[in-house]
Order: structure tokens, then C-alpha cells, then sequence
DNA sequence: ATAAACCCTATAAAAAAGATAGGGTTTATA
DNA sequence: TATAAACCCTATCTTTTTTATAGGGTTTAT
């Protein structure tokens, strides 16, 4: 299951990419319309600022705000950024590779092989839907 | 990711799987073999048995043993068993259903269509897969 | 009888997730 | 130029989940 933090990290991106006509949106304005708590929330935007997705502006009058288009937001770069590994096992993790301990060879366990089905038919997804798709419903 | 008891029962019944000749198999056996604590492996052995996977047998010369075909216990159904919802957000899941709280609209929200897809494509695999592919390789 | 092995429940320990706190820095604007 | 608004950053606390352990109960082959 998606973790919290990629809920909101997903929810913010859409609100953000809803209102792309203004200039900043505030933490504030996106916490309240979800109900999330608001420090909880500032530390996943900054994460997403961080990682390229977002831009933002100090002080007064100031916010967030998208700088990519929407479809150049991919949902596994969110979901990566988040949450960590797509895999359901490390062992088969493109981006996050750990072997698991209690397996004794990689090439005989069948479990891999199946896991590693299942990876690359959600990232045929993941990889492929972006903001855009979200936007658009 | 896919929790250590998941992955723990998924070699369990691998392990039974290939040693359905004997009449049963001690919980040590298996522990040994994979390297996990004897005591957390029987509470999962334990849960198998309840949900009809295995059998079992007390008393000196017991152990367990698979009551099922390889091609009859679907992956998806020990993963379940052991994790849970197989879905990427509870609003998605066929069987451990629940509303996101911080979703103010299932119907206009974006990111569960996208869920609904991911979770379709991998139960395609999970419910078609069994442990007689991982017994297979 | 005895020892081996599963059965069952409760509790503890560790790790991860979720949330909060508090001050720092920047900037529009009066 | 003072002030308030808003993001920036790091640390810590709390809660939940996961992982593991403990200890005795019951069954059964020998």
C-alpha cells in the first residue's frame, strides 16, 4: 500500500497542477482542502522541491508552485521519491536492489521470477501515467 | 513491499512443496533451511493451516504438510493472508475495501483509476500464479 | 510414562510511519 | 526599514506496524 506521504505527495501535485494559473498556492490552502496536518505536509513539498518537481517562492505572497508539465511528472517518480521501492522484493528493485536474507540463491528462487512479472507490469503503468493522467481523470 | 511473513510462508510452502513425499515436516526443518526464528515461523504455519493450506500433525513423528495441489493455492491468497490488501490504496482493494480519508470524492478523484489499473494487471499475475510456478521456477 | 511436536495466546522489542516543534531565512509591502 | 507572511531546515516525539520471543497446553508415537 502507498504510504501517507505519497497520498498527500499525489494530492498535492494535483491541486497544484489544478491551479497552474496562479502564481503560488499555498501549503495552507492544500493542507485544508485534504485535512491534512500542515508541518507533516511542508516537509513532503519540500521533498518533492528537492527532487525537481516543484518550485517555490519565500516570503510574503509567496508558494508553491509545478515547474515541469504535468505529463513529465511520471507517478512511479512520485511513488519512488515517497515511498521507496515499486517491487514487492528488494531483490527485484530496479532502483532500491537488496538481496533478500532469507533467500539462498537468487537463481533458484522461483518467487523472484513472479515478483519481477509483477514489477514490470506496474511500472508498464506507473511509468507511463503521469500528473496528467490524474488531471485529466 | 512485500513483509518478512509473507515471504517466510511463500518458502515455507516451498519447502513442502518439495518435500511432499515425506509424511510431514518439522517447523525446525524449515526454520533451519531458510534461517528464520523457529517460533515466528510456527505462528505463520499456524495461520496456513487455519486458512486450509496445510495440514498437520501432533505428537512426536508430527509436523506439516501441504493438503493442497502446488497449481491450487494461488499466490495471491497467501500474500493476502499474510499482508493484506494486494491493491496500492484501500479504496481500490476487492478485499479489504476502505475509503481514503484524505479523498474527498472516489468518483472525481484521479489517482484511484490509476490504482484500479496497477491492481488489476497484478492480480492478473497473482491469481494465476501458484506455488507450483515458484516450485517450477 | 516420556519425549517430541504442534497449538495457542500474550507480551516485548524494534522499526517504520506519521506528526509536531521551533527557530531560520527570504521577501512584499506599508 | 520594520513587519508580517511564507517557505526552509532539522530535530524530536508519538503512534502504529512489524518482527520476535516466551511459556505453557495438548496430542501422540514409542
Amino acid at each position: 500500500m502507498l504510504s501517507k506521504k505519497t497520498k498527500y505527495a499525489l494530492h498535492a501535485l494535483t491541486y497544484l497542477g489544478k491551479h497552474r494559473e496562479e502564481k503560488a498556492v499555498l501549503i495552507h490552502d492544500i493542507a485544508e482542502e485534504h485535512g491534512i496536518s500542515h508541518k507533516f505536509l511542508e516537509n513532503i513539498l519540500l521533498e518533492l522541491k528537492k527532487a525537481g518537481m516543484l518550485g517555490s517562492k519565500k516570503g510574503k505572497g509567496g508558494g508553491y508552485y509545478l515547474i515541469k508539465e504535468p505529463h513529465d511528472i511520471p507517478l512511479s517518480k512520485v511513488i519512488r521519491l515517497l515511498d521507496g521501492p515499486i517491487a514487492l522484493l528488494p531483490c527485484v528493485s530496479l532502483n532500491y536492489y537488496e538481496p533478500c536474507a532469507e533467500c539462498k540463491s537468487e537463481v533458484e528462487c522461483g518467487i523472484n521470477k513472479v515478483m519481477i512479472q509483477v514489477r514490470d507490469e506496474t511500472l508498464k503503468i506507473l511509468e507511463n501515467k503521469s500528473l496528467q493522467d490524474i488531471l485529466e481523470k
